[in-house]
DNA sequence: GTCTATACCCGGATAGAC
DNA sequence: GTCTATCCGGGTATAGAC
């Protein structure tokens, strides 16, 4: 059974889902166990399980809940030209890696467990990329490569200390762009 | 103390980091545990301590082995102009990350413990990418945020069933090469 | 020096009583 | 719905046999 949206979700299911995505957000994956999660909630783990099906479960009624703020805030994303477009895109990819760190790392650095997700979140969150890509959908699985290898790098803190990241965010979607704009040219002739 | 090179390691240690090795290979990070690995050799867990500081000091060993493998692997790679040499190196990746994925994962996909590695091995991999973005450091970050999000989305299976990874990839290496030339044309200029 | 046995703490998970 | 008791597996420290 797929993991339910926030609204179908019942109160006391939401509580634990809430406590979870708070000790994720603050410890990182380690600090998120279930003995921990009912530590927050005043009770003992295993009365959990009368709610949830495990630990995979309420993982990913955090994933789902994370795709969908994900989807919303590239509500905003606007832009002239594809330069403006994937460059604003890329802004509120990378916003997005921060400011949840441990979050966007539960949902991008490992398989994604798709049957347990609220139905629609994944492609909902992928729709905007596409499109920032121009509709090629060869070009926006190598935008989202780099815009996730970007992220992740940094949040591993895999780049050297003194590395302007801003600069490569820049050099990566400049070249991006250009392809795009090729691409459109390319089916304007066809 | 940083991790010794595979020469300098004492016959005990090597057979504990190869078996540890062979765990990660085929098994994946779940199936490395220190009491699996002293199974292995027929020894108990504990036994492994009076050899090895820790669990993550073995990890660093097989890290270690694997930024020198990657460096050799880099060694091959040719090309005439910037489109062939950043081709040949995303062959080259993506080639290393597909053939050893669970210790292409245990090399990128988390922080890097720096301080347990054999000096120099970080470097002396990520020279070649330099060279391939024809020496922006800029670029040759974003090249390599490129490689390495296509590579662990690839082994995560985060790509739809049907994508065309190599299509993907070659975008990728377009867009980036065209700014590689660009790079060089205005370095001349000035 | 190298190994063993034992033990501690942490994690996920289950069975069954209230 | 929550409890207690319990199991299994993991990393790791200590004590002591050989």
């Amino acid at each position: 059974m797929a993991s339910s949206a926030p609204e179908e979700r019942s109160q006391r299911v939401a509580e634990i889902v809430a406590a979870a995505r708070t000790l994720l957000e603050e410890g990182g994956a380690e600090a998120l166990s279930m003995r921990r999660v009912a530590e927050r909630l005043g009770i003992r783990a295993p009365s959990l399980y009368k709610h949830l099906a495990g630990k995979p479960e309420l993982e990913a009624a955090i994933i789902s809940d994370g795709f969908a703020e994900l989807a919303q805030a590239f509500a905003g994303a606007a832009g002239e030209g594809p330069r403006e477009r994937l460059a604003a895109f890329g802004r509120l990819y990378r916003g997005f890696a921060t400011s949840h760190p441990h979050l966007y790392r539960l949902m991008t650095a490992r398989p994604l467990p798709r049957e347990r997700l609220a139905p629609g979140v994944e492609e909902a969150a992928a729709r905007p990329l596409v499109e920032a890509a121009g509709g090629d959908g060869d070009l926006a699985r190598a935008v989202w490569a780099f815009a996730h290898g970007m992220a992740i790098l940094e949040l591993d803190g895999r780049f050297p200390p003194g590395a302007d990241l801003d600069a490569a965010w820049e050099a990566g979607v400049t070249a991006l762009a250009a392809q795009v704009r090729e691409h459109r040219a390319r089916r304007r002739q066809a």
